[in-house]
DNA sequence: GGATGTGAATGTCTTCACAGCT
DNA sequence: AGCTGTGAAGACATTCACATCC
């Protein structure tokens, strides 16, 4: 399959979004246009990123709002539901393993996990925080496809090499370091403070 | 000045991080080419990014960490603080107010608020959520360079619509939806779920 | 008629490669 | 000699514009 850009994919995610929510008002047809609207980009980018997994549309009436939903659930590989982990249970990883939008959309948060015997044993609505110790033999028995790192930094990298040997293959993570993962492993970073630094420069000029 | 790429300042910004941490190890100088490395890019690159913005290196020899860390912070405009409010007590919310790293970089969070009685008044670490009604009046009374939106999809846009009102001029928004907001205010959104189905997109193609 | 799908044109970003300084 | 700074080339992404089909 030929290279998509990230920046594509993005688009992709964004317009399925407004799908479903058009899906839900009954809206059974969309053109090109009306979801560029909605997204704030083109309608030519709409149907160019569209274009490069087959053509979905009708000419002279839009695209089919329920087909494209599946269609674009399809190309996201979100026809399957997803193992998740979270590792660390501070204030960051509490808040993502509890957060609904990822159980809404087939991402299932399995287990997490934290170093600090104090947090050991926690319940969070009934995910119980599990001792990290146990992380490879938990994988070993129920394999996961994603893990989150939301550990501080100092033990990112440790974490993310005992992640990768036991099997995961890709990585959100939420830790201000560059990890270091051979070329099967996808990593994702989120660094807030990175985002925040991005409208410091916004605001500076101007 | 010259519009810059948004991957350009995302660059920066990591180069930024990297630098930091060569100066606290005592290093003095440092090559495009050893920058590259450390943050998975190449020695053109990284000297093209902050060519846009002068001439800061030595040639034959490279870049001084601490001039270089002095140039950049001045680019990326965090040689003042900022003040930030965050508006939503949730999980995230209360996960954002109280991490550490923004406090390290310059971004003082003045207060959280949320719109749930059970909520306000409650403390975290000193930081003691308000009741959101009094959001005008206190941004009225003590200006704030930026908002984190942090409240379910169902609210952001009206809490996006009065911070706007207020005289906010960037938001950070996590929450899912996209916020409509005059040309003068930047929002940069982040959106965990999206996160998660790039990471779907790129398990599926391997 | 109306909206898609897509080559071609344009615009933007990255990489190359080397002249120019230290 | 070594490494920067930067035009020029190349790769990539977006926009245009129109033939094509429903």
């Amino acid at each position: 399959m030929r290279k998509i850009a990230e920046s594509t994919v993005r688009r992709l995610s964004l317009y399925l979004r407004f799908l479903e929510e058009f899906q839900s008002q009954g809206i059974a047809t969309i053109s090109s246009e009306a979801l560029a609207t909605r997204g704030g980009t083109t309608s030519a980018q709409v149907r160019k990123d569209l274009s490069f997994f087959g053509s979905f549309g009708k000419r002279g009436l839009g695209y089919s709002v329920p087909e494209l939903v599946g269609k674009l659930r399809d190309i996201l590989g979100l026809k399957r539901t997803y193992q998740v982990v979270v590792v660390g249970a501070g204030k960051i990883g509490s808040a993502l393993a509890q957060y609904p939008g990822f159980g809404q959309r087939g991402f299932h948060v399995a287990a997490v996990y934290d170093a600090d015997p104090k947090k050991v044993g926690a319940d969070w609505n009934g995910l119980v925080v599990q001792d990290v110790q146990h992380l490879e033999q938990d994988l070993a028995r129920a394999p996961v496809d994603i893990a989150i790192l939301a550990t501080p930094a100092a033990a990112a990298a440790q974490v993310s090499d005992r992640l990768v040997q036991a099997g995961i293959r890709a990585i959100l993570n939420f830790a201000p370091v560059q990890l270091e993962v051979p070329a099967h492993v996808v990593v994702k970073n989120v660094n807030m403070a990175m985002e925040l630094e991005a409208l410091s420069y916004a605001l500076r000029n101007r």
